[in-house]
RNA sequence: UCCUCGGUAGCUCAAUGGUAGAGCAUUCGGCUGUUAACCGAAGGGUUGCAGGUUCGAGUCCUGCCCGAGGAGCCA
């Protein structure tokens, strides 16, 4: 017997076929029951008339419990009854594992917390809505993998282990290695510039890790950032780059998987607005809009998670913002030759309030410039002198960003916290499963 | 780290300082088209932990643990 994907149910109408999952819920009205099974790829209902099976088929169904694993086969048959629009009329069962009653699946078709879920992460990827963010979460990471490599840039990771001091450790997580202690990742940057004279065109993807003790909806303790880095680019080069990722894999989504941002919910229209171009402010006009809008806010400091969220429903696009004072960006940032308190950097702020999604900008080039920054903020030179390296053999002008992926899967499928767009969340007070 | 809120049945929640309850889940029974099916019945409790006040504490007080929301922190 054919073993089929529900997913391609509707091919294989009148055919007899087999299909392998777990229950998902079981509905019983007399003689008919109505098991409906899941298999990853889709829901399809099953039918089983006691006239038409065994008896001990037809309890063997009846005493299925949710979440038990079996194969169904039968005839694929459609019935406008069925949610889906085809259904099985099973003639045969087997049952590879029948949940015992006494200790039943604990994520009942009802509501739970949290808390709760969250404890049970490794089973509440089963249900519809999460099985549909991992869909989508695929799926941009597929579109900007396939927007780069499109472009000509060359994978080039970075490490995860770094060694000490990097960028200061207060906000790192440290870890024993061998006799000696290592870091892991913040940022796959001060690497992607290496490449970046290697390749011209790089970018990295990977984990990345923080150990500030954020408690928000938008952060995380390890996340995935990707980072393109391209030599020879200028402020508006990256900005540029920037706004055509975002942009195609937003398409690249509504594209594929309309289905999955039904099933999440998601207002489609607000993503089919994201289209190029997307509005461009300086920092300045940026405090100007945010001061009219009763936001505390002063020149020379960062956003805060409240200001980035008015900034962003400002606009019914994503928005990117230029020129932060170079204050409260990384020492590596280039400063605008017109303004040298300002940094020649980049952010991109998601829409409906969703926040920072990129930053980045062109990093210096000059290696007096870059030397006298590493001395400022006290950093370890000796650290540094592979990343001054890349200033003494044949420097040029080069930009990159990054991206965090957990921060635009929220946005895209309109989710109110990054927890539930990565597998295995790993937050301040959530190690576990 | 700070502020706020919470922790009662497997889950989601209710209970004026006075007999701990409902829905779902589980078990049993009924129903030949169910749609988080429905109807009937049953089993299920160290009220987060420790102390205190009180004739009497799920409820009030103190400390602790755990979690949530937010702030700060955060390229």
């Amino acid at each position: 017997m054919p073993v089929i994907e529900i997913r391609q149910a509707s091919e294989h109408a009148g055919e007899e076929v087999t299909v392998q999952g777990w229950l998902y819920n079981l509905r019983e009205s007399g003689k008919l029951l109505f098991p409906l099974i899941r298999d990853g790829t889709g829901i399809m209902q099953g039918v089983v008339s006691k006239g038409a099976v065994s008896p001990e088929t037809f309890e063997r169904v009846r005493d299925l419990t949710q979440e038990s694993s079996l194969r169904a086969t039968g005839r694929v048959r459609a019935d406008a009854r069925a949610p889906g629009g085809f259904e099985l009329d099973i003639s045969e069962v087997d049952v590879i594992q029948r949940i015992p009653p006494d200790r039943p699946y604990p994520i009942t078709p009802k509501e739970h917390g949290i808390e709760f879920l969250m404890d049970h992460r490794h089973l509440w990827l089963r249900s519809s809505r999460q099985r549909a963010i991992l869909g989508v979460r695929h799926e941009i990471i597929k579109a900007c993998r396939d927007f780069f490599d499109d472009r000509g840039f060359t994978l080039v990771d970075a490490p995860i282990f770094t060694p000490a001091a990097c960028e200061g450790t207060t906000t790192l997580f440290e870890v024993k290695y061998f006799d000696d202690k290592a870091y892991l990742t913040q940022s796959g940057q001060l690497y992607n510039e290496a490449a970046a004279a290697a390749v011209g065109k790089t970018y990295c993807f990977g984990p990345t890790f923080r150990a500030e003790k954020s408690k928000t909806r938008r952060h995380l303790t390890e996340f995935w950032m990707i980072e393109p880095e391209v030599a020879f680019a200028h402020l508006d080069d990256i900005c540029a780059l920037a706004e055509e990722l975002v942009a195609f894999v937003v398409g690249r989504v509504l594209d594929r998987r309309r289905a999955e941002l039904k099933t999440l919910g998601r207002d489609a229209s607000k993503l089919e607005a994201c289209i190029l171009p997307f509005p461009r402010i300086t920092y300045d006009e940026a405090v100007k809009i945010l001061q009219t809008k009763g936001s505390g806010i002063q020149w020379g400091s960062d956003f805060g998670g409240t200001d980035e969220t008015i900034l962003s429903q400002q606009f019914n696009k994503p928005v990117v913002v230029t020129h932060y004072p170079g204050q409260v960006k990384a020492f590596y940032m280039a400063p605008d030759p017109q303004r040298p308190e300002l940094a020649l950097c980049v952010d991109m702020l998601a829409p409906e309030g969703y926040g920072e999604i990129i930053g980045g900008g062109e990093r210096i080039a000059d290696y007096d410039l870059l030397l006298r920054r590493i001395e400022e903020n006290r950093l370890p030179r000796e650290a540094f002198e592979w990343y001054l390296d890349l200033r003494r053999y044949g420097t040029v002008p080069h930009a990159g960003f990054g991206m965090g992926i957990e921060r635009v899967v929220a946005w895209i499928c309109g989710l109110d916290h990054v927890r539930e767009t990565i597998p295995f969340p790993r937050m301040l007070y959530r190690l576990k499963p």
